[in-house]
Formats: C-alpha cells, structure tokens, sequence
DNA sequence: AATGAATGAGCCTTCATTCAT
DNA sequence: AATGAATGAAGGCTCATTCAT
C-alpha cells in the first residue's frame, strides 16, 4: 500500500511525471546514469526531491521512463515511413532514406542513446526492451512487406541484418573517429549492401 | 610525491598486480564497473585493500589495466591469423574462419566487453582505447594486403565496414536473442556479403 | 551545482547549525581537529553524518564556524568595553579591566584557542581570520581614542603591542604552568607597562 | 622485548637515526605533523619505511625528536651568550643583541616552530618540553644574574615576562602581518621596556 | 499531493604500523 | 639491521530513499 507508485490522474500530475522523466532524460544524456543523482532530477525538473518518489519506484524507475521516451522517438519515424510506403517500393529511394534518418536518429540522441545501451548489459530489464524493440521493427517491417506483396526468402534475417548494419554504420558515422575512413563512401558502401539484400 | 603508484619488479608483486587485474575483470564483468567496490577487488584477488592503491592509482586505474587485457585478448588472436596468411588467399577459407573467430572472442568476453563498453561514452581514456583498438586492427589488415600485393579500392573503409559487420553479427549471434532468427542463416548472409566486399 | 550547501531558513534548522557548530566547537577543544571525526560531531549534535554536509561543505568549514563563533566571543566583550569608554580615561581603572577581561576569555576559551591557533599556520583562512581579527581590535581602539580627543604617538604601535603583552601574560596566567612564578607580581608588571605605555 | 627502540651503537646508525629525524624536521616545517606521512620522511631520510620503527616507537616519537633539536636549536644561542656575560652587564647593549637574536631564530625556524607549538595544546609531552624549555632558561639566566652579584626583585617574573614578550614580539616582526604596523618603532619599544624591568 | 530536511549505509582512499624476507 | 610490501582500521563524503510537516 504504502510503496505503490502514484498513477497520475490529474494534467497537473501527468505534466510534472514527464518534466521529471524529461529532466532525466537530459542528465542520463550529459553525465550518464551513475553521474546523475536523483536530487539533481528534481531541481531540474522543478519538483522537490521527495514527490520524485511518488511518481517513480527509485532512480532505476526513472530510467525505465526515460528508455521508453528514447524508444518512441527512435521507432516512430521509421514506422511512419514504412506505414507510408506503397508499391511498386523504390528501393534506391528508399534505402538511402532509412539511412539517413538512422544517422540523424543516431546524431540527436548520440549520448542517451550510449547511457542507456551501457545499462542494456547489467540491467535485465532494459535489456529486455532493447531487444523488444528490436523485434517490434523487425516484425512490423516484415508484416508490411507481406501486405505489399512483396516475397523475400529469410525476409526476417535479412531485415534484421540491415537493420543492425545501418545501427552500426549510423554509429560509425555519427562519431566520425577515425580520420583515415571516408564516411561518403562507407555510407554508399552500406547503401549498395543493403540493396543487395533485398535485391 | 605521495601518489607514486609502486612499479612491481618483483614476480611475487608482478603476480599480485594480475591477481588484482584478474579480480577486476571478473568483477567488472559479473556486476559492472559501478557494481564493484575495490574491497570487493581486494578480497577476490586476496589480498588487502590497502595494498590495491600500491599497485593502481585508483579504482578507474584497475578498469585501464583491466582494459588492456582485454584489448590483448581481443586483438592478439586475429593478428596472429592475418600474419600467418600467405598468397594466394582464399577468402572462401578466411571469412568464415575470422567469423567464427569473432563468436569465439564475443562469447568467451561477453560481459566485459559490454561493460566496458558501457564505459567508453563516459570516460574518455577508455573511449579512446577502443578507437585507438579499431585503428590498430584495420591499419593492421590493409597493411597486410599490401604486403600481398592484394590491391583494393577503398580498402580502409571496406575492411573497417566489415569488422563493423562482423563485430554486430558475432554479438547477435552470441546473445541470441530473437527466436525468430535462424542464425545460421544470418551467419552466411555475412559471409556473402563480407566476401563480396573484396570482391 | 552539486555541492551547494543548505542554506537553513527554517527555525529548526538555523539551531541544527548552531548545534553542529557548537558540537564542534567543543569536540576541537577536546581533542583537536585532527582528533575529531565528522561521525563524532554529528554524534554530538544529535544528527545524522549526512545532514552535516548540508549545513557545510567539509569539514573544514565546520572549523571556519568554530572559528567565527570564537572569535565573536573573544571580540565582542572588548568592543563594548570600549564603546562605553568617556572622557576622561582612567588608565588605573582600565587597564587591570582589560586585564582581567583577556585572562577570563582566555580561561573559557583555552582549548579551542589552542586547537584553532594550531592551525593558522597551514590553513591560510584560518590565519588570515586571526590576523582580520587584531587589525579589527587595534584599528577600533585607535579610532576610539581618537575620539575621545586622547592623542598618542605611535597609537597602533602600542595599542597592538600591548594587545599582545596583555593576550601573552593571559595565557601565562591561565596555564599557571610554572610553580616559580608568582602570577599576581606579573600582572602587576603588564599593568605598570601598559600604563607605562599610554603615559 | 619486541618493541624496544633500537639504541644505536655504530656510527652508520646513528647517522641513520639523525637523517630521519631532520627529515622529520623539514616535512614537519613544510607541511604539519598532519601534513606528514611516515613513508615520506623515510624517503627523505634515505630509509626504508620500517626501519624507523627500528629508530622510534611511533610517529609521534619522531616529532619528540624532533622537538628536542628544535629546543637545542633555539637554546644554545642564548646560554652561550649569557655565559659570555661578565661584570658589569651593558643592557644598553644586551637586550637589542637578545632581541636580533630572538627574531633571528625565528626567522629561521618559523614554520618549525609553528607545526610544534600547535601540537603543545594536544600533545601533553610536548606540552611539558616546552614549559620545561622556558623554566630552564629562565632559572640559567637568573642564576647567571647572581653569579654577577646582579640583584633584582622578583627576578623570575621579569625574566620570563621579558622572554614572553620579546617571544611575541620575534613573532610579530617575523611574520609582518600588519601593514599599519612599523615593526622599527616596535622593536624600539621592546627594547625599552625591557631595559625598564631591569631598571 | 508536495516539500526538502534528514537518514545512514556504503564507498574510495589514506596511512600508521607490522611482517616476511 | 634493513627492506618495502602488506595490512586493515578509520575517515571524509555522497546519495538513494524516507519522513515529518
């Protein structure tokens, strides 16, 4: 009874949840998890320390929030764009499209993104929804290429391949570490690559 | 002056500062960086927690230490395969081998590499010993391609694409996470597309 | 951002201070700076460690209250005494009072004296605290006398010189260290000195 | 049996002896007794950490040592030059010579003088030194007084009132705290005054 | 619902002292 | 006598969480 997490009913309640989860959304994104403290949420979020534990379990709480937020701002747009795809697909549009918004994607949320996969490992439960949205894409994206009409042997495979290779690249391109690699022409080698894939 | 950290000589010492090293991997491994406490350290490497600031500056100094290691572990057995290669090479034999070598380091260095991973955004020695880890290996390769005689165009970046490839491949296939995923079917979509790459 | 001290309005509150401050007022007096924990004067003051770091940002600045506390003490009963001074001054009346004044604080204050005067040599803000406090007594005197019409030459010279002849001599009295000498015959020196001195 | 110190017999350990205990000396001037750590003064004397526990009980058996030179030090000077005295004594000329001395030892070992004086509040041993120190040169000057045939009353309150406060004044001129201070005009005052107690 | 003061366990690190060699 | 590695208790400080109001 006494632990149970406030349901907010109110606009007011459901307003100051989201500044909290916003502020930490920002501080796990500049200092990352373990640099954040939860009385540092509260004043950025302005709210005092102790209702931060009426709306959230613990810290951890929090996170889970935040991952949430991160997690539709990532799917969304992609969703969208497939939710928007009609045949005859183009595919040389299409794949330099999905590329770039993974990088700029990837370009806005670079730190959260970095504070919330280093949590993926030691936390079960981010883990879980990692994968979980990694499943949802992957399984939307199959499901539209089925209505579309559109056959592809180890659809599945492939869909999740690409995937984890435009993460990968997007990651690469974002970070820009290494001063010998040409970005343009990986970014065009991952394009012709994903292509192939689907032929 | 006060903070001189003690230069083992010594076997007895030198095998003490790997105990505390060992101690660290493990730790870091099973409960993270943040989970571990240098008592913790002490106690499994057996010995005090005193003498552990004899040896490493302080606790994120045992995490450089630990680092390195597994650089070393990482990197030493794909060197050791790129140096035993001779003309003409076989990519039919090679690729699958540097495959499966890369699940064989992924599974065997699971945790760590997610932990300190997780580091790498925060703190930046550990960032950029990854960076510095990736240049070493790709110059490495087209080094060696060189040195064969086996010309290709855009080679730095096609080799680190390919790492890349490999490197998010071997960590599907060791975390296995989707059931909807044949992973052997991923695996040879992999090694077509890397082999391709070379041509 | 993190580090910022509590700032206590509340009633409750400004006496938690206060209790921490004479908590280790008196712990310094016991057994030194050195000598007290932060644990013990939250002990003491019958709080917990935590919140002490609410009231001051280290230890060190529980000192620098002690300290300010002192200092007020040992001020305060001078600057009155010298505020009620007219004209004319009776030096045969005045100088055995300031006498007399300067052993009795110094009898209350004999330890934390010792233990914040020990520290004026490596803490800089503690010495300079100390130096502040004789430029304000000597500076105020000189003021005093000026207004009183009462002209000396050299004023600050004697004024401070006789300041520290008179702190000397309390300190002597108080200890009463030496079994050979007979205190009463001494003071009996400092007053025909001091009055030597302002004629 | 176990933990007697070490008398040292041999040349080379007495030499050993001395080395850490002027190490002690300057560490303890530079940075406090605190501010010392044993490891330190054994690497200034040129010692192994342990063997000085070979040399001395305990740290603060060090800082006895220590004290003992310091006495010596500031001592000797001034019995040599009361032994020197002969009849008839020009005070005209004595007492400015004791004052330049007095400020010439303190000149040379404030900070030594400082770092023991503050442990004399907590340390009862040290405490005693020094009481001890002023009783034996207060009681060698009057008792070279009588030798004189030079006769005062109460001899021992001027002497060691007169010790107090050319002590204060060193301490003051030394330090030169004070801008609105002309530490020549103050001197010139001690010199005075002091030629008055011995008429 | 809200505040923010308060709690106290826990962490990193230091250092006087001991001990194996 | 000597070394310096090793010990482990202790200390300053932080912070997730609770509680009085």
């Amino acid at each position: 009874m006494k632990n149970l997490v406030r349901q907010p009913r109110q606009e007011r309640s459901i307003e100051k949840k989201n500044r909290i989860i916003a502020a930490g959304y920002e501080l796990f994104s500049e200092v990352g998890y373990y640099g954040t403290n939860t009385a540092e949420i509260a004043k950025r979020a302005g709210v005092s320390t102790g209702i931060v534990y009426g709306y959230f379990q613990d810290k951890r709480d929090i996170l889970i929030s935040v991952l949430e937020i991160y997690i539709t701002k990532v799917f969304d747009p992609f969703l969208r764009t497939f939710d928007k795809l009609t045949t005859p697909v183009d595919f040389d549009v299409l794949i330099p499209k999905l590329i770039d918004m993974a990088i700029k994607t990837h370009k806005n949320n670079r730190k959260i993104h970095e504070a919330l996969h280093s949590l993926a490992g030691s936390d079960e439960a981010v883990g879980a929804q990692f994968i979980a949205l990694e499943d949802d894409i992957t399984l939307k994206i199959a499901e539209k290429f089925n209505h579309l009409g559109f056959e592809v042997e180890n659809a599945l495979e492939k869909i999740h391949f690409a995937m984890d290779i435009i993460q990968s690249f997007s990651h690469e391109y974002v970070f820009d570490k290494h001063d010998y690699i040409d970005y343009i022409v990986m970014k065009n080698m991952v394009v012709d690559i994903v292509k192939g894939l689907f032929k």
